[in-house]
DNA sequence: AGATTGTATGTCAAATCTGATATATCGTCA
DNA sequence: TGACGATATATCAGATTTGACATACAATCT
């Protein structure tokens, strides 16, 4: 199982909070992955409260809808960097950053 | 000036928190360089603090000593992703990570 | 001075990510 | 049922990032 399925697998199949080292991933790497899945969530809420399509949010964003799919799906070949970029194109401020990773 | 020189530049010669409208960034652009320096930022402190050097986090982190000066430096060929690894290879919480962005 | 240790900077091939496109799926409404 | 709007998934060429290496710089020793 190459390194891209692996995290495909863990981000999409297992629930932030759970225990993932069963399946390989160093205490790093699921952190990191906890991180990732709580942005990709946070994305879709706060798109979904402000009532904005992936269409429309690709839109400001530059991209794709099918980009922002896979942001909101914490596909593996999206970045820290752009699941960013997303949130603070909704406005999103420092404080809830904060509050979303936390 | 091509946008590699620009964040390079915005990146290198403004302190946080500084207004960096006028070389042309767009509101998005600028908080998203800004965190990335406040995550540079804490990635030395918090090294220094450990008595890590540049050398021996390199090693955690499976990467070259001038991969992590660049990264201590928010040089713009470091993405987020790399600086929350290596945050998190050094022991971060998320409640550390929370401060550090807010 | 020379040696040593830690950090900075430039470059490059290989790996990864990006936006775009095509296509599929799902719900809802006429 | 079929059409439509929204979202999901696959693929790919081009762009960006990565680790590695070489080398330079700075401070601190003997």
């Amino acid at each position: 199982m190459d390194s891209q399925k692996k995290k495909a697998l863990a981000a999409k199949g297992w629930k932030v909070g759970s225990t993932a080292e069963f399946i390989g991933l160093s205490s790093e790497e699921s952190r990191f992955i906890e991180l990732k899945l709580a942005l990709s969530g946070s994305l879709r809420t706060e798109r979904l409260r402000q009532d904005v399509t992936q269409v429309e949010l690709a839109k400001l964003l530059g991209t794709s809808q099918s980009r922002v799919a896979k942001m909101e799906a914490a596909d593996p070949t999206v970045t820290v960097d752009l699941l960013l970029k997303a949130l603070l194109v909704l406005g999103v401020t420092k404080k809830q950053l904060a509050k979303i990773i936390a």
